[in-house]
DNA sequence: CCATATTAGTAAGCTAGCTTATTATCGCGC
DNA sequence: GCGCGATAATAAGCTAGCTTACTAATATGG
């Protein structure tokens, strides 16, 4: 009956999910003092301490300038630093600091029970096709992303 | 062997699809002078012309100023106007001007080109559960996004 | 061994979400 | 019939993405 075919409607529903999916968990985060995106990158820090900025977003797929800001946040919350690296003196390497371990027990148990919540009804091997299928389109996306950015450059060089 | 939960696998990569949908989707869109947002609400008016921001507001799932911000564009770019309401002075009723007619065409064909690269080697039936999935998930989070909106409330009120 | 390219981090300025608050208007209840 | 709560649109100010561009430091090639 929709107009619009189901390809479509994918892309708005993965959309949607996605932002209510943010709104739900800076709601959940905020009694921590902090936000989802700045979450995400505690816990990276947490797993592999000792990494450079570039680094570090690198591993989480965002662009150098938006990780230095939401570093900087948890800097000024005291609970990751900047240590210099000594044998790069434009680098910077990423450590937690004490306080922030509380916080952290915090958030893995908030976040449990918040995907339980989410995944309410949704049988565990639906679960495993589901990140099944996400990953295929992660895959796409990044190599048409991809693509398009080569064949702009290659307009610049020899267009 | 990665110390997260698949569980928690599902949310990164869900806002990591969610992205790499909106930067591709901004690449594409701004060949015809637009973005992702920006197209969402146009295509939305294509399919009810005359609705009240409010109830656009509603049928997209945005806070009002969010979207009041995204027709201020589209009204500077000439593609939809804001009519007075004649029954109700405070309202203002949206519609297409001539110009969004070829915009969203070219949009359209947009569409289905992107979707079919996203898309691509993941079975039709599968789309379908995919789908299905992601619906859940957006009813599970908003009711647990209403429930603490509801909650907090309740505290205000009687708390 | 010095000039040039590359890399690490940051700055500026854009879009698009959000919450909270303001203004104008509407409409219901008394 | 009017007063007060609800509603429509907007404003202000926050987070978090992005692109483009700058600075400082490092690496490299002639």
């Amino acid at each position: 009956m929709p107009k619009t075919p189901i390809e479509r409607e994918i892309a708005f529903n993965i959309s949607d999910v996605a932002r209510l999916l943010r709104t739900y968990a800076d709601q959940r985060a905020r009694e921590f003092g902090m936000t989802r995106a700045q979450w995400a990158v505690l816990a990276r820090v947490e797993r592999s301490e000792g990494l450079k900025q570039c680094e570090l977003a690198e591993v989480l797929d965002l662009q150098p300038i938006t990780l230095t800001r939401l570093i900087d946040r948890l800097c000024d919350g005291g609970l990751i630093e900047r240590r210099s690296d000594p044998d790069d003196r434009r680098a910077k390497r990423l450590y937690l600091t004490p306080a922030a371990r509380p916080v952290l027990d915090g958030l893995t148990r908030l976040g449990k029970d918040m995907m339980a919540t989410v995944l309410a009804g949704i049988e565990p091997t639906a679960i495993d096709q589901l990140l099944a299928h996400l990953l295929t389109l992660k895959t796409n996306l990044r190599d048409a992303i991809a693509n398009r950015a080569n064949e702009a450059a290659m307009e610049k060089s020899y267009g």
